[in-house]
DNA sequence: TGATCATTATGGTCAAACCATTTAAATAAT
DNA sequence: ATTATTTAAATGGTTTGACCATAATGATCA
């Protein structure tokens, strides 16, 4: 372990730590789940100051590489690359206003469509099987009315993300998580629907199964968008 | 200014200190190109320590959104959003192996995609004799053959970031941007083509442009898909 | 046996000093 | 006067060493 680092050189110290933790990390020499050494420790090995050290330890926690835990068995342990700031880079994106919230719609609304016909181009038996189960799962509770709403706003959230899944390329599943993440913070889950939307996100989530069975692409691709898009304009009309 | 912020408090200072700065941007109290007081003021506003005070801008840094600047007339800076922390991002979904290059390359062939479909919808005028203004540019590295080919290279990515400004969606060209980034860190620029692939290249453009000067989504589309698809499998059948 | 408490490893915070960089002002040289 | 050089001042960068807070573990007690 130790030999890994070497002391911490040139003008910003805190950076070149990050540089060498980082690079430990891309290379493989430390992996997920692993612990780094006690700050008390890492500040020997660099040959720097706790300050100085922590500085480096919270950039890479906001890099999202590692995860600072409290207490007798914390430290920093690497963490597994996840959407999560990917999301926050979104969130604050639109915070700041370089971007809308019809904006980051329509870039959903791309983005599905082009999951949903990956998706049936490479959908295998066992993957239709599982989109079967989850529409089955979303006619129970659209068979339970309006009250059944949020629950299949729910799954219909879970059968995106798992087309995501099948279209087999995780950057499409990290930016649409990134997405969702987004656009629930917006616009709540437990809007009042009416008959008519149940009805058609019902509706919807069959044809977009279909379509994926059918190995048709282009269908996919059109239903997904039209589904998206319909779902997009309920939510906007009811923007808090 | 001091008004703004409130003593800091609770469990860990550092975030507290993130959370309140973050909010005066978001809300725009801070706007870019704003300065915040010296180090030493702030550890009077937040009644807190230098060490702890700079952990927190250490954490501001990283997600973008003040720079840090030394010297007399140096200090941390309210920054513009940019694409750089997405690319950042997408470079250590990379690194970490969650994504491989070829999926970044599908990735893009999507996006491109689509951004040309919205471009042939939303280009005005204008916007197609800046298209025609990049093509003819294209013409003259093209015309001066195998020795044109990095400036051509130059051009066409001009030309794909000049479309997604045309799709009018931000969000698109943050991404767009993101994707060229990353793909030019591992891709040289400046491999040797051949004369098809010159030619093929030049053609492609000269496509495009036209699919969206004619408005037709579904062939600009497709145009830049295959344009984006076969310069995906060049540069990969070059992979260093 | 189970609850409570003390111990200990580890991160979190603080204080005060000094170093390094950059700009701007003052001064000297032409 | 103009230009080059030096000096001063403002600001971030770093260090040292101490002490506080949290949480897992084992010891103690009911």
């Amino acid at each position: 372990m130790s030999a890994l680092f070497v002391q911490a050189s040139q003008n910003r110290i805190y950076q070149d730590i990050v540089e060498q933790i980082q690079s430990a990390i891309f290379d493989g020499s430390m992996r997920p789940g692993e612990k780094l050494p006690p700050e008390r420790e890492l500040v020997e090995v660099f040959k720097t100051s706790r300050p100085t050290l922590r500085e480096a330890l919270r950039t890479l926690e906001q890099k999202g590489l590692i995860e600072i835990r409290l207490g007798v068995k914390g430290g920093a342990y690497v963490r597994t690359p996840n959407s999560e700031l990917m999301a926050e880079n979104l969130g604050m994106l639109i915070k700041t206003q370089s971007v809308s919230l019809s904006q980051l719609a329509e870039f959903r609304e791309g983005i599905e469509g082009i999951v949903a016909g990956l998706a049936a181009e490479r959908a295998t038996s066992t993957d239709i099987a599982n989109l079967k189960k989850l529409v089955a799962e979303a006619k129970q509770h659209y068979d339970r009315n309006v009250e059944g709403w949020a629950d299949l706003v729910k799954v219909d959230e879970k059968l995106h993300l798992e087309i995501a899944k099948i279209a087999g390329n995780p950057l499409y599943s990290f930016v649409l998580h990134s997405i969702h993440l987004n656009i629930h913070r917006y616009f709540s889950k437990y809007l009042e629907p009416g008959k008519t939307q149940l009805e058609e996100n019902y509706q919807d989530l069959v044809q977009m199964v279909s379509a994926i069975e059918e190995h048709n692409s282009e269908s996919a691709t059109r239903v997904v968008r039209d589904h998206v898009s319909r779902f997009n304009k309920y939510m906007q009309n009811s923007v808090r």
